[in-house]
DNA sequence: CGGTCTCTTGACGGAGTTCAAAGCTAGTGG
DNA sequence: CCACTAGCTTTGAACTCCGTCAAGAGACCG
């Protein structure tokens, strides 16, 4: 099913059964298995990718040549280069699945077509942006604020869900530090 | 004159004239002296501000006692806790004028008030908080990829303008690092 | 010219990285 | 259903970047 969506899209807009049944028609719903990379770089980042099921990452390569992860995606999350998306340019990030994957992805022209014909939308992708940048604004805000360890105790606590479900090395790469270090932190937590 | 902010407008949507009046009306035009401030931590963030002429900044009091910059707005630009202004909670900023400002603020309720009453605006504010996310991504990857060294460097380049107008003690802050370290990579690449 | 704000210099210490190696776990094929 | 292997996690020692502290040198303002 794809109520998931739809549930989200009401919750920041009204739409009847008739516009939504339109509005499906520009997605497209696909499966990827764990591992299994969405977008790779130097691609053109063509589609935004709205996760039904399980669990996405984006990253990069380092300058060191270390995968460096930025953000996690699960359930009833965005996530796409939002810069390649938008300008068509070559994105520097893999997306790839944590755990098998379910997901709604737009194409950008679909994505600019929809617009046009549901104004409606425009609301939705607003309000939606509009946390999106007050969240990653706030994570600025601890990134400045925090030491490493305080960051892992605080994510820790605010997204036990992300402890269960992703591995450990993962969580330090978010976190910009390395799985010795958050070894290291574990230890001392729980002596 | 108001211009800079209709130019601003109309480089994503297009406005009559008489459109345009109206929506001026939702807006109050304010003069700021220097190191002036715009909100404290504490308060309701109630306006969002745009940036007709000079700089502000957004900061906090770290855990240290230390102010914290988080980010600059010049001219053309959107300042303002998104988090506190969208949800009417107490902001943990402060925003102070770094040069005179002249900004065209809004507050929360003429915002909402005035994108019932021209839906076209959602479509503005929509592209503008797409790309300040997207910019904000950048920054994460910026931050995640590079040492502090290599984040100066970058940042003088890319943003010569700053280094012109503002204070180092606050490029420094910026960058997440202390005026002491700050002057230390100076010597190195002057000598 | 005095005083406050900004920038520089240097010595020291600690948070976090790097490197190397061993222990664990989970997925795969036989 | 077990065994093997590749990938993940832990440990510890050496090292390094960068913050802290203290003090001095400019610069800008009344």
């Amino acid at each position: 099913m794809e109520e998931e969506l739809k549930a989200h899209l009401e919750k920041f807009v009204c739409l009847s059964n008739e516009e939504w049944e339109q509005i499906v028609t520009y997605f497209k719903r696909v499966s990827y298995r764990k591992k299994e990379n969405l977008i790779l770089e130097g691609q053109i980042c063509k589609s935004n990718f709205f996760v039904i099921k399980g669990i996405l990452r984006k990253f990069f390569i380092n300058e060191k040549g270390v995968e460096q992860t930025t953000e996690f995606a699960i359930e009833n999350w965005w996530l796409t280069d939002t810069f390649s998306f938008l300008n068509g340019s070559k994105t520097d990030f893999y997306i790839q699945a944590v755990e098998p994957v379910e997901v709604m992805q737009v194409k950008r022209e679909d994505y600019l077509n929809l617009l046009e014909e549901h104004p409606k939308l425009e609301k939705y992708f607003r309000c939606i942006y509009q946390k999106a940048f007050a969240a990653t604004q706030m994570r600025i805000k601890f990134i400045y604020n925090y030491s490493r360890e305080d960051l892992y105790h605080h994510f820790s606590t605010s997204q036990p869900e992300f402890l269960q479900r992703v591995p450990q090395y993962l969580i330090a790469s978010y976190l910009n530090f390395t799985p010795e270090y958050l070894s290291e932190i574990r230890r001392k937590s729980i002596s």
